[in-house]
DNA sequence: CGTCTGACGCACG
DNA sequence: GCGTGCGCCAGAC
């Protein structure tokens, strides 16, 4: 431990992936959700900008159940043709119509709801 | 160090 | 109900 070791140098991004991978299969959470739980309400457009840069982390953490406010896809240009947002919800049994979850309140997984302490 | 971008969210018209 | 604009914070150039 020196001078220059630091206990949450870990930073924005990869307190966004913790509690991405905390997400339950079958079920979806927002942007602004995640946002709020890691402590920066308002911040949901760096929750996606984080998942944009998870880039071969995405099989480690799973992006595609997050979704926007409305429940739309919206960050599915990140995923790579033949394993798309959409697919990989449906296997979870998520339906998916016009690249928007279908049912999204009910599969709706809210962290700070969920999660004890962070 | 200043500027722009970005997988959002909300207020306003 | 829908379109537009602004704000949010953090990182890249």
């Amino acid at each position: 431990m020196t001078s220059k070791d630091k206990p949450k140098d870990q930073g924005f991004f990869d307190l966004v992936y913790e509690v991405a991978r905390l997400i339950p299969e079958g079920r979806v959470t927002s942007y602004g959700a995640i946002a709020a739980a890691i402590g920066s309400p308002g911040a949901a457009r760096m929750v996606g900008w984080a998942l944009n840069n998870l880039g071969p982390r995405l099989d480690d953490v799973p992006a595609h159940r997050v979704v926007n406010r409305n429940g739309m896809l919206t960050g599915k240009h990140a995923f790579r043709s033949g394993a798309s947002m959409e697919e990989l919800l449906r296997r979870e049994g998520i339906e998916v119509v016009d690249d928007k979850v279908q049912r999204f309140e009910m599969l709706f997984w809210d962290p700070i709801k969920e999660i004890p302490n962070l």
